[in-house]
Order: structure tokens, then sequence, then C-alpha cells
DNA sequence: GTAGCATTCAAACAAACGTTTAACTGAATC
DNA sequence: GATTCAGTTAAACGTTTGTTTGAATGCTAC
């Protein structure tokens, strides 16, 4: 097949500057256009012509488009997902016996992808926005990839907000964990969205340190709720037209 | 120009069965392969044939494939957003002169969506879908053409959360604002997104009314929040290392 | 009937798409 | 020095893309 970049590098020398290696290359600069344009809308053409590298060079290393789409994905996503079941294990083996605070879990959740998004160097930021699109594409393949390499990380977190909040229903806890999964990914997708809500001074905007700072206690409330009456539900629709008093 | 459809049946008579303008079978076509496919990803030969109209019809009626997009959206957008802020209104002139509760507002927003959810013959299911991939999508049109749909809404909105939760600064209030509107797209256009969560029952996963009615005592309690702590987030960084205690 | 008008239609446009091919490179292996 | 093989390259493959064109259609008004 053919060596991975480490194995190029490590029997020579030139410790300072090695040029990236073709696969590497059509890594970064896919993950930049695929964030700014979107899986369709990103041709191979531009993602070579910005890698500087040939055209037949994505099928001879990737196979395809779609599988350059999940490399890209894989190459962050695997990590980031390992790092917070590992950071979720050793704040429960820190914590034990006691059960984590819902505070903590959310921590865990939230720092290998502060992590990643503030790893510049590695265009974290863009991945994230990509991430975050993918979340909204309906692509079978995306999806597909998707669940598959949320599955683990999910079940790992849903049983430790199961024990954060024993009194909660465990379907009320996937709704619950659902809209957390919502509010955060649309949060770390979502640069242009904000200007939708406010005028945030741009000290703030670019600061996702802070963002998450914002969101951890909003979430957690969420999650705290008190359970929903659901007797309006099953009964009759929502009042509309005929909303007076309550 | 052109005629709109309902000149076309008002003098003549058949009340059954009008066959529906072009430009209507146009517009119900382009939002089911949008929502299924993107907006990138479907072609108007997609459009034009699901529709059974001719090809050059889009660019007759619309102009173009951006402009057809726009005018999709724009037509059930549009009224939503207006009969979001009419029911806020009359939710105010009901319970003055005192403030509405955030529990009041929540609904304000919600029963436009829900409406539009539930009118399966109009393809609202369809339309919200399509509504929340469009809030994940980079594409500059898209972004000018919501933020311009939005703004006023979402001002009214604000304004009325501001009243609601006086001792929440400014700020703070628009960053919740943002993770609600979050929540909100991210839960009405994700139904693969649930898959991904928990195995939810058939009778439950496609019930937007129910899942709205558990999505609102979490943003609630979200809203409600005590204030973040920010005096770690402008200090040091976040303890990842070295996380011990709380 | 004929002029005007909005609409529909089949056909064509150039451009761009993802993928494949076959020739070529340069260093390692025997 | 011939062979091998991962990697790169330019060129071409057949489709499909959004948009445009100019002729045909059906309707209303004079």
């Amino acid at each position: 097949m053919k060596q991975t970049q480490t194995e190029t590098r490590a029997i020579g020398a030139a410790p300072r500057r090695a040029p990236a290696p073709t696969k590497d290359r059509i890594l970064d600069a896919a993950e930049a256009l695929f964030m700014e344009h979107g899986f369709e809308a990103t041709s191979l053409r531009q993602i070579t012509a910005l890698a500087e590298v040939n055209l037949a060079a994505v099928s001879y290393h990737f196979g395809s488009k779609e599988e350059l789409f999940e490399a890209v994905l894989t190459r962050r996503l695997d990590p980031m997902n390992r790092e917070r079941i590992a950071l979720l294990t050793r704040f429960e083996q820190e914590a034990a016996p006691e059960a984590l605070s819902c505070e903590r879990i959310l921590t865990a959740m939230f720092i290998p992808a502060l992590e990643l998004a503030r790893d510049r160097e590695r265009g974290g930021q863009n991945f994230l926005r990509l991430l975050g699109r993918a979340y909204a594409d309906p692509a079978p393949f995306i999806r597909r990839f998707l669940s598959e390499q949320y599955a683990v990380m999910i079940a790992r977190f849903k049983a430790a907000f199961g024990r954060a909040l024993p009194q909660l229903p465990k379907r009320e806890l996937s709704w619950r964990l659902h809209f957390v999964m919502g509010a955060l990914s649309y949060t770390l997708a979502g640069t242009d969205a904000l200007k939708l809500i406010a005028a945030l001074s741009p000290r703030e905007a670019g600061n996702d340190e802070m963002l998450l700072h914002r969101l951890a206690p909003f979430l957690v409330a969420g999650l705290k709720a008190p359970l929903p009456d659901l007797s309006e539900v099953d009964g009759g629709g929502v009042p509309v037209r005929q909303a007076g008093g309550r």
C-alpha cells in the first residue's frame, strides 16, 4: 500500500518543515472546503487545487469522495470521542464511590471538544463547524457513519447521566440528552448563526471557551428540570386559537 | 407576468381537484427534495421531474435555483414568524399588566411551528427538516436570507424574555436565546438524529407534539439557570489534566 | 381573425462533475 | 542492472449540472 508520514521522516532527518505528505494535504484542504461549502458543493478539483496535488490522488489514497469525507471526520472525531470516554472514566474513578454530578459529566464532554477548537494549528475550529453541518446532513452515508462513530460514546455518557439523575425516567433522559447534543452541536457549529440573535462583541464571539462556560449551566439546568406534565399531551391538542388563561 | 392560482380557478368552477398550477407544483417538489438531499445535491431536473413540469419552468417562474430555494423557505417561514409575533402580542395583552412567563413566551414560539408540523397535507413536516438544515448551511445567500427573515421575530422575542427574566444580563440572555434556537431547530430537524441517542418507540419518534412538550421544560429551566461563574473563564484555562476535586 | 400575451416545451449550451486510464517516476530489492 | 512497486501525473471518460433559446401553445381582447 503506502507508508505513513511518520515512517517517512523517521529514518532520515529533516526535523524542520517535513513536506506534508499528499494524504495529509488532501485531508487538510478537504476539511477546510467541506466546512465552508458542504459535502456536495465541494468538488474534488477545488480540494486538489488547494492541496496542490494531482486530482487522481484522491481516488488513489481514499477511493472516492465519500470515503475522503469519512476520513476527514474520522481523523478528529475518533480521538475526540475516545478522549471523552477516557476523561469520564477518570472522573468517575476520582469521585468513587459517589456518583458524578451533571456538571462534571458535561465537563468530560466539553473539554475534548474545547481542546480541538483551541488547536487552530490543526484546523480544529474548522472541524467543529464541519461536524455541526454533518449532524444536520440527511445523506445516508453520513448518518450511518455518525451513528457508528457516536454510538459507544453516547451510551457511555447516557449511563453516567442516569446515575447522576436517578429520579429521571430513562426515556426522559434520552430526550434531554438529545437536546443537549443539539444545543452543543449547534453552538459549536454556528459562527454565523450567532449574528442571528445578537450583536456580540468580537472578543466574545470568537471565544469558544467562554461560550461553553455559558452553555454548561444552561444545559445542567435543563437536565435537572422538573418532569413535564404529559397529561395535556395525550389528551387534547395544544390550545391555539383558544388560549385564554392557564 | 403571470396570474396567481386563485385567480385561475376563481372564475370558472372545478371545485374538485383543481390542477395545481405549475408554480406550486415546483415549490412542493422542491421542498420535498431539498429536504431530503439538501440544496446542492438536488438538481432542477429531479425537481421538475417530480413536479411533472418542464425544466425551463423553474427559470421562468423563479429565475434561478437559488431564488427557488428562497421561495420555498419564504412560503412557510414568513407566515410562521408572523404568526409567532401575533401570538406573542396577544399573550402579552391578555396577561397585561403583568409580564409573561418564560413558558408562555416559549409557547408562542412553539405553537406556530407545531401547527406547521401537523399540517402534513401541506408538507409541513418536510419543511421543518429543511429549515433545520438551512440553519446549519454556511452558503452566504442562505445565511443572508435567514437572518433577514428572522431578525424581526428574534428581536421581538428577546425583548419579551428580557421582561420575563429582568435579573438576567442582556448579554447572557442573547447567549441563552441562541442555545434555545439551537436546541429547537436541531430537534425539529432531526428525525434521523434521534436514533443517535436512544431507541425510541415509533409512536414517540414521530410525535412532534410530545417532542416539544418535553423540550419546553428543558429550555425554560435552562433560561432560568443561575449565572455562570465567569471568574474561571477570564483567569486560567479549563483544568484538564489536573481536574481533582470540584 | 388577428394581435397580444403569458406560459409551456424540446433542444441545445458550455461548464463542471467524479472517476478511470495508461504512462511515468524514483527509490528499494534481489 | 533488471525488477518491483508505491506514488504521481496529464489526459480523457461519460454524465450531469444550471441556464438559455426560439418555436409552439392556448387564451383574452379588439
